[in-house]
DNA sequence: TATTGTTATACTCTATAACTATA
DNA sequence: TATAGTTATAGAGTATAACAATA
């Protein structure tokens, strides 16, 4: 095994600066962080429940009412009572919502893609495969075998 | 550019996970997360200040006391004033707290290796390579461009 | 007076528990 | 009675401000 930092200590800085830098980007857009996690989660497609939105954004279900509130003031996300069960809340995301989802996003990665400019091609590549791989772990996956 | 995820959005739940899978090894040896950060720091060289070691690790120096008090306490690091300026206090890791680090870190590496060997063996290289090289930018360097 | 480390306080974020409405 | 959503409360983590010792 070659000798390295911890995967985690050298991420989590980079992590840090990269949600720093989208703050202002997000402001300008006039959204919150959780907003825009909102917004991206509902862009592919509806959710049924606020309960399950909670869940796909690893949030609790309490901690995005406000969120939520403030998204459907401004228009971009829809919240009905589901006819066929009126305790929950379908929530959508408006033509509105994705232009401002949409328009964050290609702001955000313009900054991104400057920094994945300092890799060589390949590289950058190779880094974004492996990258979409390990996101794509369970949180059970990462955490297994460090319990026993 | 090709169609993806913000790299935070990917990165941010694997870190979290990461962390979440260092958080039972590192009870296993008896330290916490910003005790096992102030070990790897002390660990190539010992710091002059503590404020220059709450920097280097992105702490405030004010929540890393306590956590210094306990390595101090367990004998993990020494803490004495600088005989030249006796406000200073020198932090050096001891033997015992090299060895705790040296230990804490090949079980959460081992982890982490059995996680990068779902990776193509190049695409795992230039991975790592492209981890390092981006976690070496300052915050500064990932931000700007973004507040303008 | 400025700086290092420390302590005490306040603030932010998040989770827990209690409540309303539907089922 | 159980569940979705909401509100109110409490807790953890962090930062801010005031303090003591040294320069």
């Amino acid at each position: 095994m070659t000798d390295r930092h911890d995967l985690a200590a050298m991420l989590h800085p980079l992590v840090q600066s990269l949600i720093a830098a989208e703050r202002p980007v997000l402001a300008a857009h006039g959204i919150s962080m959780w907003a825009y996690a909102v917004l991206t989660a509902l862009e592919d497609n509806a959710v049924r429940t606020q309960a399950a939105l909670a869940e796909a954004i690893g949030a609790d279900k309490t901690r995005i009412i406000s969120t939520l509130d403030r998204l459907q003031d401004a228009r971009l996300i829809t919240r009905d009572p589901d006819p066929r069960d009126r305790r929950a809340r379908v929530l959508t995301i408006t033509a509105q919502g994705s232009e401002v989802c949409r328009s964050a996003r290609a702001d955000i990665q313009a900054n991104e893609d400057r920094l994945l400019a300092r890799l060589p091609a390949s590289e950058r590549e190779s880094f974004l495969r492996a990258v979409r791989t390990l996101s794509q772990l369970t949180r059970e996956e990462v955490v297994s075998g460090t319990e026993a």
